[in-house]
DNA sequence: GAGATCCTCAACCAATTGGTTGACAGTTAG
DNA sequence: CTAACTGTCAACCAATTGGTTGAGGATCTC
């Protein structure tokens, strides 16, 4: 129905750009032309409409011309076969870090940065 | 400390391959030699040890010599932060499913397929 | 020791990626 | 109408990817 055939193979590959990534996460706050996702990107306009489109084959994001400008919009459905498929690996993990808790300090929380 | 600079791009890169996503899946019930690994993938060995490189370098997988068997373990935790990126989109998703939901029959649940 | 087994490495290849530039199409402003 | 602005497209480029083959290093078996 709403296009879920968005392998994921595509979506990991969609994500595994720090631009692409970049263009979400603002796109997650509001809708932006293409201008704007390009603005910050230190690359060339046509560079980053191409990283657009990337995200648009995917399904990630949707554009809406709006005049001689086009307006970016935010589909984060796609993502959901791809964090089901990272949950599973979750009691995983979590195994790994019960393990070090115990040989360590067990008050220890590292921050983790998400780029 | 256990090699957390393992970036999100090159960890989304490695789960951009269903190849890899097979490899990671199959390790998740039991350590297996490179050879069983390689074994239903379509693929030469040596191809196949690529493979379990790049998620050795990502930290996803650990090698241990066995012999002359190379046993590969999961080491699932470089995962983590893929999926913390992940879940801070989730509401976005929950959301449009919702209003799909307002607009047919709410009682659906379709199945979702995870390579 | 000789040979088979398991795996990695290096060289090579075709295809893809990520960036550039230049041309151009559509839209708005003067 | 003309000029500026926004964005895409096509061509091109260097670098990477994903696969192959062949050689060879250890290790086990006989």
């Amino acid at each position: 129905m709403v296009e879920q055939k968005a392998s994921l193979d595509a979506v990991f590959h969609a994500l595994a750009s720090s631009a692409r990534r970049d263009i979400l996460g603002r796109l997650a706050e509001r809708d932006m032309t293409v201008g704007e996702l390009a603005d910050p990107l230190a690359m060339t306009l046509a560079a980053a409409s191409k990283h657009i489109k990337v995200l648009e084959r995917v399904g990630l994001v949707r554009q809406a011309i709006a005049g001689r400008q086009h307006l970016c919009s935010l589909v984060a459905m796609p993502l959901a076969p791809a964090s089901t498929w990272l949950r599973y690996y979750e009691h995983h993990w979590d195994d790994r870090l019960d393990a070090l808790e115990d040989l360590f300090d067990p008050t220890t929380k590292p921050a983790k940065e998400c780029t």
